[in-house]
DNA sequence: GGGTACATGTAATCAGTTACATGATTTA
DNA sequence: TAAATCATGTAACTGATTACATGTACCC
């Protein structure tokens, strides 16, 4: 029926999709506000990307611009039909794939740095990022969605894996 | 003193140099079976870039280069001085950033997809990654060294944490 | 009114992925 | 000996990163 879809989307095109999904319309810069804490730890995207892939999904018939006529003429994207089915056809299906874990800490780990040298500065980091997302509990706690809520558990039950790791190389 | 090193390096090429620092001599392929089950769920890389990695290393002058001269051809490499420098000055520097966590699954989450459908085949990938790192650790006890069999153990901590968060949701 | 921070974008580069190809061994 | 699998590589593409550039608004 319509043109072949020869775009492939990737984890970024339904990060951009679904922002804009839920903001109705968003020029690139609302979606890097839109970026915010939760997904940032999950997900991440550079600025840069927030301006290239609306464009090609726009292209791709997913999105529909809009640019302004005066002014700083900055792009509007809006979600169409066909994005929409394209991103709830993603959401219906359990992704085949687990994650990598990609530490550099544990890349390091693996080839022979000292375990305890490593450790010590993982803590810290690890502790901290544990109070971010004990913060972001606090606040979201009956206000915030129930995935974004969910996220930050599982962010949450990860840091303390972590700590309880590098902890337990550290009293070794 | 040296002409300036302007190959940027990253993460996939200190998992090359490594490996070959490790062997002593290693031909592209043999890369391939070096990257053995412990490490290919830490960060695994495309064939490809076991061609591609070493050439553009042996070009930085990290890597020496010696093609065979009949038969196949293939070219095999050895880690030079200046490889090694720059190794070890890696593995000494303990990382500044966290690994994001990039799970599909929380993604889709995240976005809004059903917890329970997500829940129940996440749940089943991670038990058998679970099995999996727990048949390396009883493989590795005593022989495997112990960068690696640390990298297991965290590896068996996070997949524990995923079967506790993805059971928890389905048992809400 | 000059600095600083936020806002807004494009261009160039490069790492990483996918696709293509063919040679050598083993096995049925 | 045909098929399948392992071994070995190159080429093309493209998503992602880095670098560059300029505009606007606020505040001291």
């Amino acid at each position: 029926m319509s043109s072949k879809t020869e775009t492939r989307l990737t984890p970024t095109s339904y990060i951009v999709l679904s922002l804009i999904a839920v903001s109705g319309e968003a020029t690139p810069y609302e979606l890097k506000s839109a970026m915010a804490a939760g997904i940032r730890d999950l997900w991440s995207l550079q600025h840069a990307q927030l301006y290239t892939e609306p464009a090609r999904l726009a292209k791709a018939g997913l999105l529909r611009e809009r640019q302004e006529e005066e002014g700083r003429r900055r792009k509007h994207y809006r979600i169409t039909e066909k994005g929409r089915r394209a991103l709830s056809d993603w959401l219906k299906e359990p992704p085949a794939e687990l994650a990598e874990l990609r530490d550099p800490g544990l890349l390091k780990l693996f080839f022979g740095a000292d375990p305890k040298e490593i450790a010590e500065t993982r803590l810290t980091l690890h502790e901290e990022k544990l109070a971010e997302y004990e913060e972001l509990l606090r606040q979201g706690e009956g206000v915030a969605p129930v995935g974004p809520m969910l996220v930050v558990q599982a962010g949450l039950g990860h840091e303390r894996e972590w700590v309880r790791f590098w902890s337990s190389i550290l009293e070794s």
